[in-house]
DNA sequence: GTCTATATAGGGATAGAC
DNA sequence: GTCTATCCCTATATAGAC
């Protein structure tokens, strides 16, 4: 209906560097900005706009809706997601499994953490997204998880452990803010992923 | 201006079997609800007022605006966390003091989960709130943490642990959403607090 | 203490010029 | 590809009756 671009090819791992980057991504990126800081709600299409020196209906040419910008920042994420849990193969039981899963999933953090804040500090918009343009089940990481958690047949202590676990990346990476913003982020990640074996591998003491 | 009660007595610990409570109560649950699962800015007035049984504007009679809604709930959850400092009196450098305030820590969460899962989801509206009313920077658990997360003066190592502590903590009894309701709640604060006693008692091996 | 009615503002979205 | 102008809707909040 629109001229607007289909969204079929958002997400697709671009440049990073965004030097130049077409006028498509810097509104991205602008949104991801702002979505991060005020929450997607709070945040106007003018807004976005305003810092971008032009008008409102101009991101209307790009995007078919505000709710399309949301998904776009989402499908990045998901990319990088499906990239490296293809990597991982199936097994994904043991904790030990989780564990060097897990590192993956540092390094990912590490690298895209703009987009991970985005995700922790927008799940309302972001489940409603995923009821509204229900994408066919599709196998991330969320899913998985999940699927674990609530899997009755592993230990409890197992399953707790793999929250935790995931929890403590968060909280060492993300609910952290910038506390650790002057540790480089090769040995904040080296310092991260020594918990999360702690935390998965058998202590051996009851 | 407005006959509406004063908001200095808000969250003082009321029954929590809310059998006959008082309308003003009867809206924050209600309210506790609908900001959690759909988030503040999604949740309208005209929603909670429908749920209650009346209009829109009798909330304003017990209410001076939305954003007191908030703020209301936030106290709630200010007071359980103060009671609770209070009785860890100062001590809060070392991994081990943290180990034990997170303890009550996760007591505290499960008692009253609600009002963290509404803390969790609402970090950008809760911050707002923060620099509107600026409540004379106060000794809540989020300042220590921040305070020592930052204190250079620390083993980095300490502090990734402490923020990885918390995490865990939060990403046990919060994240993993309902799938470990099944689990007793006194079950799961223990498997959680081994958990966090692990990351925060060094494991010998360097 | 709760109602109806209304004021006011701002948001998302569209039409059509350039 | 970006603009201005506008439509429509919903939200918070207020006024005043009951």
């Amino acid at each position: 209906m629109t001229p607007s671009k289909s969204t079929d090819r958002v997400g697709t791992t671009q440049t990073e560097t965004g030097e130049h980057a077409d006028t498509r991504e810097r509104i991205l990126d602008v949104a991801l900005d702002l979505f991060s800081d005020q929450g997607y709600e709070k945040t106007s299409l003018r807004e976005i706009a305003e810092r971008l020196g032009f008008s409102k209906a101009a991101i209307y040419y790009h995007f078919a809706s505000k709710e399309d910008l949301l998904l776009a920042l989402h499908l990045r994420l998901h990319d990088y997601g499906r990239e490296f849990l293809a990597t991982t193969g199936e097994g994904l039981s043991s904790p030990q499994q989780w564990a060097t899963l897990l590192d993956g999933f540092i390094e990912q953090m590490l690298r895209h953490r703009a987009l991970f804040v985005l995700q922790e500090r927008n799940r309302a918009a972001l489940e409603r997204l995923h009821d509204t343009r229900h994408e066919a089940d599709h196998d991330d990481l969320e899913n998985r998880l999940k699927l674990v958690l609530t899997d009755a047949t592993f230990d409890v202590r197992d399953r707790v452990r793999i929250a935790c676990a995931l929890g403590a990346v968060i909280g060492g990476l993300l609910l952290s803010g910038d506390a650790f913003s002057a540790v480089p982020d090769a040995e904040l990640g080296h310092l991260v992923r020594d918990v999360v074996h702690g935390i998965l591998t058998p202590p051996a003491v009851s």
